[in-house]
This record gives C-alpha cells, sequence and structure tokens, in this order.
DNA sequence: CTGTATCCCTTGGGATACTG
DNA sequence: CAGTATCCCAAGGGATACAG
C-alpha cells in the first residue's frame, strides 16, 4: 500500500544543518586556511593577508568576521593609530583544528589513489 | 634588510592543493549526504534523489560523477529495459566517512556554543 | 528509468577606489 | 593599518524539456 510516508528530507533535520553549516565552513576555500594559520599564533590583519597569499582583502574580511560570529575566532581591536587589529584562534576554533587535521591526514593518505581514480576516469571519457 | 624572501602562498603546495580538493568535496552540499546514504548499501539513481530530497536531477547526476570520478562511488549499469543504474560505495569512500563522522560529531557537540556565540555576534551587531 | 541539454537567476568573489 | 563600498564577471545550481 502507497499511504502518506514520511518524506521529510534527511538534511533539512535540525542536526543536519548544524552539521551542514559547519561542513561549508570547511569546505570554505578561506576559513580552513586562516585557522590552520592562526594556529600557530596570534596574527595581523595584513599578517594574515601576506601569509596566505592570493586572498582578496574583502575576502579575507568576509571569512574573518565569519569565524568571528562562529566563536571560532576573536578579534582585538588595539586603540592606537594607526590601528592595530589582531585575530585569535579560540579554545573552540582550536578543538576544530583536530577534526579537520584528520581530514587532511585523509586526504594525503588517499591522494594517490583519488588521483590514479580520476586519470582512469578521465582516459575512459576519453574513449567514448 | 628587504631581500626577496618566499612568498609562496601556503595554499599552492601540491600537497595544499590535494587536501583542498577534499575539503571541497567535504564542503560540498550534496557529496556528504549521497555518501552518507550509500553507506548504508548500494542504491538507485531514483531512489538517491527520493531519500535525500530536495536536489534537483542535476545536481545527482553531477555530484555523481564527482565522486565517481574521484574513485569514492561506483556505477554500475544493468543492460535492462528499463535502465537501471546502481551506486555504490567504494572501500575508498568508505574510508572517507571515518573523518567525516568525527566532524559531523564535533559540529553537533559545539553546536550550542556555535548557536550561542551567533547570537551574541548578531546581538552585539544589533546595537551599533 | 536514467540521464543530457538549455535557459536563467542567484551567489561568490576579484579589482579597485575610498575612509577612519 | 584595517577595513568598507561598488562594480562586475564567472561559477553554482534550479526548472524545464528532451532523449535513449
Amino acid at each position: 500500500m502507497t499511504v502518506t510516508e514520511d518524506v521529510t528530507p534527511l538534511h533539512e533535520t535540525s542536526d543536519c544543518r548544524a552539521v551542514s553549516a559547519v561542513l561549508g565552513r570547511v569546505g570554505d576555500k578561506w576559513s580552513v586556511l586562516i585557522i590552520s594559520r592562526l594556529g600557530d599564533g596570534t596574527c595581523r590583519f595584513n599578517e594574515l593577508k601576506r601569509m596566505i597569499g592570493g586572498i582578496s582583502q574583502r575576502m579575507l574580511t568576509l571569512t574573518l568576521r565569519g569565524l568571528e560570529r562562529d566563536g571560532l575566532v576573536t578579534r582585538t581591536v588595539f586603540p592606537t593609530v594607526p590601528p592595530r587589529v589582531e585575530y585569535e584562534l579560540t579554545a573552540l576554533g582550536q578543538s576544530l583544528r583536530e577534526p579537520v587535521d584528520a581530514l587532511a591526514a585523509w586526504a594525503l593518505e588517499h591522494q594517490p589513489e583519488i588521483a590514479a581514480a580520476n586519470r582512469l576516469y578521465d582516459q575512459r571519457s576519453q574513449s567514448s
């Protein structure tokens, strides 16, 4: 019988949306780089910009604001002239590094397999 | 003295690009959901579409192709009529679940802190 | 059933210029 | 120094129609 079943998409539960938000952060091109860099210690705005390299001022600002909003990074303004702003990982931000590093380790470990799969797939696509 | 220093952006090393690619996969809205669903067993195209819900045909196809290209999923076509195609996680795909689950666990565990940080941040932005 | 092809709107994000 | 504001282009992704 075809009664009305539960069709609530799995990804729309409260828990799943929370997980998605974090996955989005991690998937973001710049967030992880910033967190990684900040893991080595406090950093100023332009310092971050230089060390990461390739990030625009706009994206650095936006990404830092996002990280700050999620409580992963603190922003400290020193009322000097010229202004000095320091960014630092919070305990929460530090704790995120562990699972992220695990993922990075997985990526490095299996990179050869992935590259091989890519070549195989592309080669097969070629001859189609 | 200001000699020409090493300004190679950290994210442009070979290793880092490999890690980024994986982080991109994980950050992708649909990839993780598909992998998660496939973790419970083989699945057909429309089966996946229904269970995930909210994904367009186009994105399901594109995402599955990407997962297949990276060797995370296998695609098996049964030459019947109507056609029957089954998707299944590879061993590599299975192995990815571990670090991803760790990240999901982190997200769930710290969700309250993140939500609180969000509220605090938004509240402060309000009064500015 | 399992896709592919198009159209088209939304979002992401770089470049540049300006401000406290 | 540390941003904000604007412009603008490219990629992401849904809706729809068509095909094997």
